[in-house]
DNA sequence: GTCCTCACTGCATGCGTTTGCAAAACAGTG
DNA sequence: CACTGTTTTGCAAACGCATGCAGTGAGGAC
């Protein structure tokens, strides 16, 4: 019996015979009705096709049951798998997704989260964007929890969820020692980004510990583009490189291109590549690219825990980093 | 001067010596406010941090300001890239992207659909699901409407944006053809899906003109371990096919790498492949597929257009299908 | 100066819910 | 049966905003 337009709690009510506080307590898990009722009501709602409005709850309640997520990259094949998870996780928790793209410039990501505030948001997750810390207070001054994914800021007070990059830059280095490589480059992301900066910083130590230099260096912003031209720029010379850390496996993958298809070197023979992430493609034979695995399902589930924990009241605090591991494949 | 907690039109209103609907009306464009109490009004505004709040507006208006979205893969990259594209234009709108993530198991888009009508979406885009036509009816008779996007319903009625199909398929075959290949194969989608049956019409009508049957056949489901399947059913044999269409660019790829790395095949000379969609990741030179662009940009642009029109209280009909074209690269 | 027009403004109502409070129903006890 | 304790139920008041309607004032025409 499809009813065209609104049908609500009211119709509902009065075709049961009964108030509108009745079939709303029906529909609110854990109140007072008594059983006969609540087969009525049910029934007429049924019959009625009535569901209850979750906007007009959510004025009421302050609660909207929706999570905003900003996100500034979909091509970075990590994200779309980031969105997959948390999206399934979310709906567990019988909330959904309002997904904002965040240009790439920087300095709009104000207005974004100004929009996504309007929206009366239960949470923020704001996936690999920067958040200056003005912002940050805005957010807090909101009362929405907020925690940042795969970023993290230097100043504490922002949940970050974050896998341990500096340990996967250290493995990295260690790996490629142990290969015997001598001459090992870094093309960086965007070095804004705290992820950026702990992957380096950690690749520094383990060449440090072997008594090893950086040979040579580049920055990549995470662009494909600006990726590939890094890979130019470093091995099309003679002195290059026998290794390189390149930091995501979205960046390796132009680089690799690069080096085996324009430059007409042999990974790994020539030079061994390692990226950081493990998207589902690098395990692909085309590539098969050695990486420092990011274990994305930890790292949503992290997130989501700590938005319920946040919304349900409970103070949380950032957790250590979550570990990463080297997976060895053929590109080093 | 941040407040903490809500701050409501009230607030405005007193600090600024007005009315609430005063302050309502300076945030509704085209409503008669004088440029004096506009001023005073934005100031206020301005030095509380409000914000009009959306969901509030949502329940008075019955405009929500967001289109659910229902998709089913974000691994295929077309769907990424088609989410980014289709947030971005709706922003552009005003409009925001609730999504949902349907389980590949078709039966619970009716569960999907329910939730997201729960929200009083505006619009509802469902991209790769199928819809029965009993739920077709049920979002009609919401009020809401939705538009099919990559798959379309043989019952006219619904909207659908799709992309030609048939002469995709047809162009594929021609290419095929005109390369010299005669045996020729093609690894299905899900077979349940419109857009799988008219690719594959279109390649059989192509084949036809030029007195070809097909070869071989099997279904990838759209899946990339069943492509991957596929492809070893299809090519581990004597008598394999020297040319097949996958029916997609992902699955593509699954099984180019079943070809080149674990039968050691080599494409085009053994077998020319050919994709379909002309994801990013089909030009990068490990795989340089040759594919049937579909276009994106296109197809996206249709979809909100014609989420804006019926918004706007017009009828509108399904265009003819987006124009398709063949790129070629070097698999095929 | 009077009257009319018109641009503004405020009041009050309503959108579809939830929820505290108090009345009502019910069950149990002596 | 009277009385108490426990559910169950309805009333009414929010939640934050938009908007029709009536009213205020200013400006123009005569």
């Amino acid at each position: 019996m499809t009813t065209i337009g609104k049908v609500t709690s009211l119709d509902v009510a009065k075709r049961a015979g009964v108030s509108r506080s009745a079939v709303s307590r029906v529909f609110t898990p854990g109140a007072s009705v008594s059983p006969r009722t609540a087969e009525k009501v049910r029934e007429a709602a049924e019959a009625l096709g009535y569901r209850p409005n979750v906007l007009a709850r959510a004025m009421l309640t302050g609660k909207s049951k929706i999570i905003g997520l900003v996100v500034a990259y979909l091509d970075n094949h990590f994200y779309p798998t980031v969105l997959e998870l948390l999206s399934a996780a979310l709906e567990r928790e019988g909330y959904h997704v309002l997904v904002f793209m965040a240009s790439h410039t920087a300095d709009d990501i104000g207005d974004v989260v100004s929009q996504i505030l309007d929206y009366q948001v239960d949470g923020l997750v704001l996936a690999s964007v920067a958040l200056s810390s003005d912002l940050a207070d805005r957010c807090r001054a909101s009362g929405v929890p907020v925690v940042l994914f795969n970023r993290k800021l230097e100043t504490e007070g922002e949940f970050a969820v974050v896998s341990d990059n500096r340990m996967g830059g250290r493995l990295a280095a260690e790996h490629l020692i142990a290969l015997g490589r001598t001459r090992i480059g870094h093309i960086a992301g965007w070095e804004g980004a705290s992820t950026q900066r702990d992957r380096e910083a950690g690749l520094m130590e383990g060449l440090r510990a072997a008594g090893l230099g950086l040979f040579a260096r580049e920055v990549g912003d995470f662009r494909l583009p600006r990726a590939k031209d890094a890979a130019r720029r470093m091995f099309d010379t003679d002195q290059r490189p026998d290794a390189v850390l390149v930091a995501n496996d979205y960046m390796a993958f132009g680089v690799m291109d690069v080096l085996r298809a324009e430059l007409g070197l042999s990974v790994p023979e020539d030079v061994a590549v390692i990226g950081f992430d493990d998207v589902p493609s690098a395990a692909w034979p085309a590539y098969s690219l050695t990486t420092i695995k990011q274990d994305a399902e930890a790292m949503v589930s992290a997130t989501v825990n700590a938005l319920m924990s946040e919304i349900g009241g409970t103070e949380v605090v950032s957790p250590d980093p979550l570990p990463v591991s080297l997976i060895r494949r053929h590109s080093a």
